[in-house]
DNA sequence: AATTATAATGCATTTGTTTGCAACTGCAAT
DNA sequence: ATTGCAGTTGCAAACAAATGCATTATAATT
């Protein structure tokens, strides 16, 4: 397989920021270190690597897709459509949920950072 | 809550149709009965009613978004990143999931049309 | 080393969606 | 009827993301 520079370059930024970095985010950190680089680049190797599963591609609701490295561990999120806070909930209960799809339906599932929308507690609480 | 002669014409489209529609068909099938309207004017109309819990809204890796009436039966999907083909799974067993993570984490879920996407078992046979 | 094949990139363009703002509409209180 | 208010709309512009095409870089083959 091919080696990009750019490639390179977001997985130690992904694996150094440890958060959920828009494309916009990504681009302006590989610009320090290659400054011709354009934008559609780094959309395209983020693409790339979300098929290779090296990454999740996620919209948290925030107007622009979210990516993150999925190495570290998978994991979930509840955002709360009110505050919006973000819960995280480990893989556990989830992939349980998946292996029963998968057995029921001959699927394997590779969706890695599911987002679920809702709200929260404390909202619910004041809101109704 | 005043009604929108918009919203009014989306749900039937909508109810008639019986189908994931992407805000553009909604918009053309719209403009037969009433052709000055606009597309952000359908955007916002859909919008709205999502927020309402009417329609669901989601992207099912076509390049656009796509909606879907909620009233008919609550129901979810699994999506083939290879073939493309779409089976659908009835709310029950995706429900009970639903229901222990709100346990488990203070949270009411709102989400209510998920996709979860991989490969289906054809594809799986084939690709390996 | 030279050739070929394949994958990555830049640039410009297009597509899909959202937003700011001013104008308009429907409803209720006066 | 008049006024006031909140929700809705059109329009243009902003924004996020995807794409077509020509060029360049890399890896494999000769
Ligand atoms: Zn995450
Ligand atoms: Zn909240
Ligand atoms: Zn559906
Ligand atoms: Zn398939």
């Amino acid at each position: 397989m091919r080696t990009s520079s750019v490639d390179q370059i977001i997985l130690e930024v992904l694996a150094q920021e440890h958060a959920h970095l828009t494309s916009l985010q990504i681009f302006e950190v590989i610009r320090e270190r290659l400054p011709a680089v354009n934008q559609s680049t780094v959309y395209r190797a983020l693409e790339r690597m979300a098929k290779r599963g090296q990454v999740s591609v996620s919209d948290m609701g925030t107007g622009s897709a979210v990516y993150e490295l999925v190495a570290d561990g998978r994991h979930h999120h509840l955002v709360c459509q009110v505050c919006g806070c973000i819960l995280t909930i480990d893989h556990e209960e989830v992939g349980r949920f998946f292996t029963e799809i998968e057995a029921q339906n001959q699927f394997k599932i590779a969706t890695n950072h599911l987002i679920l929308f809702g709200v929260c507690g404390e909202c619910g609480k004041n809101g109704g």
